[in-house]
DNA sequence: GCTACAACTTGACAGCGTAAAGATCAGATC
DNA sequence: GATCTGATCTTTACGCTGTCAAGTTGTAGC
């Protein structure tokens, strides 16, 4: 019946990735408010105090579940790179594309990971998994970098510019664009805004040498 | 002692107001979590059931709170907007700097007006009030607006660049320059991303009979 | 004076997070 | 093999939360 884990160490096997199994499934279904110790524990078929052990309580919940959706945000993005047109700017939009797109399939994840303070929380959970997610990011700003200009300045005008589109799409900000039947609307609006990165010039193009 | 209302319908004078101004203290002095029925009318000096009486429950009172915090969120804009530089593209970093000063001075308060899906909330109690504050937005960007493109086009690119620094800033996302102490940091930061608003190309500069 | 109605209060309820104490089991030690 | 130890999980209880139903109080119209 159940499958034989390798290190079964009491009761239930893997009782703590159950629980944020159980916490982001009652976070798709039933958006933020659904998300509770309590349900988790019920979810996960143990008692209602079992959570608080693990995680020291909600907020230590949540945060494993921010990072476990991070994970998968950060493989959005990825597959985005992958998947797109393999030019440097071709990349970079690929993972603004990744990014809006988890948003939409994962509303309620997007709105935990957010949501965070970082500079509040124990930080020490998701600024790892976050400078992991973050790679991404850097890479396909790299060859907008001006020489002399610091990385975080590009990485922060793309951070920026696509994650407000998408939690204003998200929180339907954009009259017209934000019906969810209407993803063409969005996606129009989506590639109309970001093109405001064609603005960022490509670097090592003129390479030394080349008529300037 | 009290001071004499036009209008004193019942015991208390103006509950409704005096609600939503304790609900914003709250809100200011203990974040998010702060904001509690309960909390609320103990504050107001009224017993525990009678806010849901006013506002419909606690959602009805938060999207009052928010209305109430847009409509301050406004008028920094508008003051920013006056205050500063008073050129087309000077008008326009200004409202984005009086985004971001509003968000830093009102944390909590800006998280709440921008969580709420506007798409599933009784939407009448704020987009009312929302097309009122996004019309400093539209006039500060209406002299960026190229002959043939829609203006929510452009709307839609400085709000999402404007709003995602403002988001990633206060839940601490730039590392080095979330420091509320650090403000200088924060804003050369901001100064930098804003600086891919300078490809917004000005309209209407070149008139018709100009060289070119 | 009486009625009708709105503005609250009171009391009760289920669900929530948390904490303390008890039960149960795996593995080390003797 | 018996015993100890510590982690894992359950049980119980507490205060706080939003919501509802019923009762009370004040206001206005007739």
């Amino acid at each position: 019946m159940a499958v034989p884990e390798p290190k079964k160490p009491h009761h239930h096997g893997n009782l703590r990735e159950a629980l944020v199994l159980a916490g982001v499934q009652l976070l798709e279904q039933g958006g933020p408010e659904a998300l509770t110790l309590r349900r988790c524990a019920a979810l996960a078929g143990v008692s209602h105090a079992a959570p608080a052990h693990h995680f020291d309580g909600l907020p230590g919940l949540k945060l494993a579940i921010a990072a476990e959706g991070f994970r998968r945000f950060r493989n959005y993005m990825v597959d985005a790179e992958v998947l797109g047109e393999q030019t440097p700017r071709g990349r970079l939009k690929s993972i603004c594309r990744g990014y809006l797109n988890f948003a939409r399939d994962n509303r309620a994840l997007f709105w935990l990971i957010f949501g965070y303070d970082l500079s509040e929380a124990p930080s020490a959970g998701l600024s790892d998994v976050g400078a992991y997610g973050y790679a991404p990011l850097r890479r396909c700003c790299a060859p907008f970098v001006p020489a002399g200009t610091a990385p975080e300045v590009v990485e922060a005008q793309v951070w920026s510019l696509v994650h407000g589109f998408t939690s204003l799409y998200l929180s339907g900000r954009f009259r017209g664009a934000c019906d969810p039947a209407d993803e063409a609307a969005a996606n129009g609006l989506f590639d109309a805004v970001m093109a405001l990165l064609d603005a960022l010039p490509e670097q090592g193009l003129g390479k030394p040498g080349d008529l300037a």
